[in-house]
DNA sequence: CGGATGAATGATTGTCGTTCTCAGTATGGC
DNA sequence: GCCATACTGAGAACGACAATCATTCATCCG
């Protein structure tokens, strides 16, 4: 039986409030600063199932930290980060997504799947 | 001064026997059963050397844990990965490459780099 | 060749992100 | 309200990787 908390929401909302990818860590501090006295392991768990409801993306840094964004629910979709200051824009790949099936389908692969990010500097970022 | 010594050379060879990734781990372990009595500090070493010498591209994995393969160096390409065993194929992918500067482009991001990988299932685990 | 030099090695320790443990808490059904 | 039990949270455990540092040995140079 799925029980709602006060901490599962509290994790979902300090979710939707940011702009780019986070970290399970900033979260977790973010929310203490804020007075709440949740704690990290609950911040993952948090993560780990809003991830896998479809309700949040993440990805792996090049420090191989996992960041979580809030996104679209079930809609399949990829991203633009901006590598200085985490500024995500969510983007459509359809051909890319044609591409991949295809590349697969040509090799004998079957089930793909896929992953497709762009990082960058975002415009204010590469204005500084 | 950079100098040549057996164990970065075994590290090399280890890496190109192998068809898909594998993790500095893993490349340790294989070596130590081989006989050799080379540390896990020096493949790490030795791997990330590679890398940034163009000679070995990697990827993280699901677990967060680093992989590396051989690569031809000097020529950018993705790859197609089976998720079962590991083959790994290399693919071009102009059109993409195209795609990603193109979207960071219209949303005024600069120096675009992409990380693009297809995984799946290779004919013969398909068969399995 | 042979000694000097300092880059490379490797056993160990440290770091850091994440997961696990387990006793205590509090949610939802009754 | 009461109970069963899913959830929580502090801390320990874990795993991948980086750092440390005494030792080793490639390479240089006479």
């Amino acid at each position: 039986m799925r029980r709602n908390t006060w901490q599962r929401e509290a994790v979902r909302e300090a979710l939707g409030n940011n702009e780019g990818f986070v970290s399970a860590q900033m979260l977790h501090s973010g929310l203490r600063e804020a007075g709440s006295s949740i704690g990290l392991a609950t911040v993952y768990r948090a993560l780990a199932d809003l991830g896998s409801a479809g309700e949040a993306d993440s990805l792996q840094s090049d420090q191989g930290e996992v960041l979580y964004r809030a996104c679209t629910p079930g809609q399949h979709h990829h991203h633009l980060i901006c590598r200085s200051c985490g500024l995500t824009v969510e983007i459509e790949a359809d051909a890319v997504e044609a591409w991949a099936h295809q590349v697969a389908a040509d090799n004998g692969f079957t089930q793909p799947s896929h992953v497709v990010d762009v990082f960058g500097m975002c415009a204010k970022c590469s204005a500084d």
